[in-house]
DNA sequence: CGGATCACG
DNA sequence: GACGTACGTGATCCGA
């Protein structure tokens, strides 16, 4: 059989939407988008390129679709309705492709009113009847009906992407049925992409079962009369029709008429000439590189900087495996240099200049970035290759006199043309901080990258119990690298006695800041290319990377704070908290601390004898704010007093003690520091102080609110996404109601009480409003029932109507849950993963647990994109709309706080509300309108 | 340092 | 047969 012919088929337009989605949005020279080309190219040239090896092409074609309508439209108008226009930077990219194909001298089959499955289809049986292998190059589970073996000629699949071949056992492992079942089974799945309806409420698990059991469609259907009283008997009876219809609009058309005969698809290697042209015309220059040498693997760009960088993570992407890591030698601290001339400092800054990529770190007195002052800048050129530049160490009786060091101000005049040339590529591990600090000495660094926002980009959630999951440096290098880093600790001791970084000697030092560059250095070239391999760049190079700039920007502005007002409340809240201790104390009988859960517990159900206490699983009486309500509703008096004293208490230590002590002394105002890698979601978290969680929902917390303001003849701007979670449910679940109560601006939650209820009153809102968080948050119906006070099995109930009501909602649910048990993450609709470790546990609490989490992750995760990409935006619509006095201060997850002249209030409203309203696009169209509210005011309380 | 509590979206 | 029930955060306090 050594002349068996082998024809592969390729689904060149479910590639290229798989490849759009996958791979970096690089351009070409012109600007025109060609992510998606070059992963086609290069996956051409792959398939090619096996001419000679045992399971290669002898004959390639690759087939795309015509038209958007087909056949099937006549059969049933609703046939892919729903499909969304493909993305804008897509589009252009069609043509491409064909020129591409045009390149490779290979036929492409276009039939008009069949589709590619069908032509796909056809063409294999056709050189199956001629005792041709068969490969088509698609992961299309629809056309996993053609696998197996006929006539001593066998019909499989290739997913280029996770460079894996689909048999007859992969499929029967993905559908647990053989592959000539597979119709069947979509039949009664349906799809709600392509719109086919199959049976409602059925999905992928019991269909298998279903046809498993049953051999066809026909007989599950049949059997379903003798089936025992349930949900799914009904369903099947009621929707056979529609099980009817699908089966066939997912049965392929086998009999096309064959525009290219079978034989002219033989591949004769590849012609060089128009394939060089096109590469060339795109800016393919590495490929191009690759074709004047042979077929030979990709060199090695050395060109490094950023927008170059994009080309060659695509390549390594298209290769379907990483790239092996070039040999990197074991960490040697001995090896780092201190720098302590002007002549070593100019030589490092000259060789990081030629390598347009250098790691970087800087060293201060201090973890807060706004008040650090610099005492040392650290190098990486390669692993091992690392200095360090002591600056302003020295100082205390610690030396007797201040070491030998390059002036301060002399050596950042020499390092500032590296840190802000746009060739050079600057490295950190939390980018953020050394932004700020080098802000301080009026450097504007860039361009960055991130090693802790790429980690996030990749891995965010990934920690298994017992292995960290975090992002910082240490937890990296032990994970990647398998090195223990230098601690902090170690070079300056501890508690009392420690020192600070200016203190340390300078060999301790460069040991220690030399390593944190060489490790930054060494992380980057392991995880970079990771991003493009494993789908991470969009998320990265569109939202995270230049959000860093931004952030440290806002961290900088700070926030104005009445301090006067804090005090006042303050003293307001103690004269109270201590009213109500005494009273406390008098009704109890006895002294003790109102602030200790356990000895209140004791006072309550113990020595006062009120029932219902609940012990956890500490051996402690809970009394948290439900159980004291409760108590309160039974007449107890001392219930209402520790809620009062509580609410109080903790007003004052939280908010108004604590953000007088934050207010920094040089700005005279607060500065938070945003995490950018906190939340698994992708939101931000806010720390030192916490700002996004500044009370709001009672009036006494309110008044903490006002104490935000503005500085003199200027305003705060508060602009919120209103309901925007929801707003995503509805467009990611496809709930015409509600994205239809959204364009109407109706007010949603009514929506949702008439949806479910019949009747709008404040009862049927309430409950309302509580289910329609509980569905984004992953329901249970002990949850609901606790929440709206009735019996679990009325939950279910409402539960069941809303499912009912909205269809889309629980098939969102199924499909969500599928895929990350499947993959082991959820996506964002911008490509956002975050990673499930315990979604298959074994172990139910923690299951149940993941999978709330994970139905949550893509709603909450996508707000987050959506108002990153709003703040990476607004930064130049302000500037080109001349509003150059208005600063972005603050993010609270849905809403954005400006500080601005009152004159520019009209003017900044009309930007922000265009920035924020349209940050989806282009990425994404949504299918309902993001809303955005805006107040002004002299304080933030007065700005809602 | 973990648990309980409570502030926010 | 037991489990333990809404997602995502951070700060403060108590008490081991």
């Amino acid at each position: 059989m050594a002349d068996k012919k082998h024809l592969y088929l390729v689904d060149g337009s479910a590639y290229i939407f798989r490849a759009y989605h996958r791979l970096p949005p690089l351009t070409d020279p012109e600007g025109t988008p060609v992510g998606a080309v070059y992963g086609y190219t290069t996956m051409l040239w792959k398939l090619a390129d096996d001419l000679d090896k045992a399971d290669g092409p002898t004959h390639l074609a690759v087939v795309l679709d015509k038209s958007s309508k087909s056949f099937r439209n006549e059969i049933y108008d609703q046939y892919k309705a729903n499909r969304p226009d493909p993305p804008e930077d897509l589009v252009p990219q069609f043509p491409l492709i064909r020129d591409a194909t045009r390149a490779f001298s290979l036929p492409c089959i276009e039939e008009p009113d069949v589709e590619a499955d069908d032509m796909i289809a056809s063409y294999a049986r056709a050189a199956q009847a001629e005792g041709w292998d068969v490969t088509i190059v698609s992961s299309d589970k629809d056309l996993m009906q053609l696998v197996g073996e006929e006539n001593g000629a066998r019909i499989d699949m290739l997913d280029t992407m996770k460079n894996a071949r689909i048999y007859i056992e992969e499929v029967e492992e993905k559908f647990g049925v053989r592959p000539e079942k597979v119709g069947d089974v979509l039949a009664l799945m349906g799809d709600s992409v392509d719109n086919i309806p199959g049976i409602f409420g059925v999905g992928p698990k019991t269909a298998s079962k279903l046809i498993a059991e049953h051999g066809d469609l026909t007989s599950a259907l049949d059997a379903a009369e003798d089936m025992k009283k349930s949900k799914l008997k009904e369903r099947l009876i009621e929707h056979r029709a529609d099980a009817e219809l699908s089966r066939i609009l997912v049965t392929l058309k086998e009999d096309c008429g064959l525009p290219v005969p079978l034989e002219d698809m033989k591949l004769d290697g590849v012609p060089s000439e128009p394939l060089a042209a096109f590469l060339e015309k795109h800016g393919f220059t590495s490929l191009r590189r690759r074709l004047d040498a042979g077929t030979g693997s990709p060199t090695r760009a050395n060109d490094l900087n950023p927008a170059k960088q994009e080309t060659k993570s695509a390549e390594a992407s298209s290769e379907g495996n990483s790239q092996p890591l070039p040999e990197m030698p074991a960490i040697d601290r001995a090896k780092y240099e201190c720098v302590q001339s002007m002549d070593r400092l100019t030589e490092w800054v000259e060789r990081a200049q030629a390598a347009r990529l250098v790691a970087v770190d800087t060293e201060t007195d201090s973890l807060d970035s706004i008040k650090a002052r610099l005492v040392g800048v650290s190098l990486a050129l390669g692993p091992n290759d690392a200095c360090y530049i002591p600056l302003a160490h020295g100082g205390s009786d610690m030396f007797a006199e201040k070491p030998e060091q390059v002036d301060k101000a002399e050596a950042l005049a020499a390092l500032k043309p590296l840190l802000e040339d746009e060739a050079v590529l600057k490295v950190f591990q939390n980018g953020k901080y050394d932004l700020n600090v080098l802000s301080g000495e009026g450097i504007a660094v860039a361009p960055i990258d991130d090693t802790m926002i790429i980690s996030f980009a990749l891995d965010a959630g990934r920690g298994e119990a017992g292995i960290g999951g975090g992002h910082g440096m240490d937890e990296l290098a032990q994970r990647h690298l398998g090195h223990v880093c230098l601690s902090y600790k170690e070079v300056c001791g501890t508690g009392k006695k420690a020192i600070p970084f200016g203190e340390v000697t300078l060999d301790k030092a460069t040991e220690y800041a030399a390593e944190d560059a060489d490790v930054t250095w060494r992380l980057h070239a392991h995880l970079k290319p990771r991003l493009a391999i494993e789908g991470g760049t969009k998320i990265y190079q569109r939202v995270d990377r230049p959000l860093v700039p931004v952030v440290a920007g806002m961290e900088r502005e700070g926030i104005k704070v009445d301090r006067t007002r804090l005090a006042k409340l303050s003293e307001e809240f103690a004269t109270e908290t201590s009213r109500l201790e005494k009273e406390i104390h008098e009704i109890a009988g006895q002294e003790f601390t109102v602030g200790s859960p356990k000895q209140l517990g004791e006072i309550l159900f113990d020595k006062m004898g009120y029932k219902g206490g609940k012990k956890g699983k500490s051996g402690q009486y809970s009394t948290d704010q439900s159980v004291l309500e409760r108590l309160s509703g039974d007449g107890a008096e001392i219930a209402d007093k520790v809620l009062e004293w509580r609410q109080l208490a903790k007003l004052k230590s939280t908010y108004t003690d604590a953000l007088q002590e934050a207010i920094n002394p040089k700005t005279g105002r607060v500065h938070t520091s945003y995490s950018l890698v906190g939340a698994q979601t992708g939101r931000l978290s806010s720390t030192d102080p916490n700002l996004q969680n500044i009370p709001i929902r009672t009036e006494i917390g309110r008044q903490i609110r006002d104490a935000f303001v503005a500085e003199e003849r200027n305003v705060l701007l508060a602009a919120d996404y209103s309901q925007i979670e929801l707003r995503l449910a509805a467009h990611m679940a496809d709930v015409a109601p509600l994205k239809e109560a959204f364009e109407h601006g109706e007010d949603i939650h009514s929506r949702t009480a008439t949806e479910m209820f019949g009747e709008v009153n404040r009862d049927t809102r309430a409950r309302a409003k509580t289910i329609n968080f509980a569905i984004l948050y992953g329901i249970s119906r002990w949850g609901l029932a606790g929440r709206l006070g009735v019996e679990p099995d009325e939950a279910q109930e409402m539960i069941d109507t809303y499912f009912k009501r909205f269809p889309g909602i629980q098939k969102y649910i199924l499909h969500t849950l599928e895929s990350v048990r499947e993959k082991g993450y959820s996506e964002t609709l911008f490509g956002r993963k975050t990673w499930f470790p315990r979604i298959n546990s074994k172990n139910q609490a923690e299951r149940q647990g993941s999978e709330r989490a994970a139905i949550n992750a893509p709603i909450q995760g996508t707000s987050a994109d959506i108002i990153k990409r709003a703040m990476v935006r607004m930064v130049p619509a302000l500037r080109e709309a001349g509003l150059d006095k208005v600063r972005m201060l603050l993010q609270v997850h849905d809403e954005l706080v400006f500080e601005l002249p009152e004159g520019d209030v009209a003017k900044a409203s009309e930007v922000i509300e265009r920035v924020m309203a349209g940050a989806a696009m282009p990425a994404v169209e949504l299918s309902v309108p993001l809303g955005v509210e805006i107040g002004t005011g002299k304080s933030w309380g007065a700005a809602h």
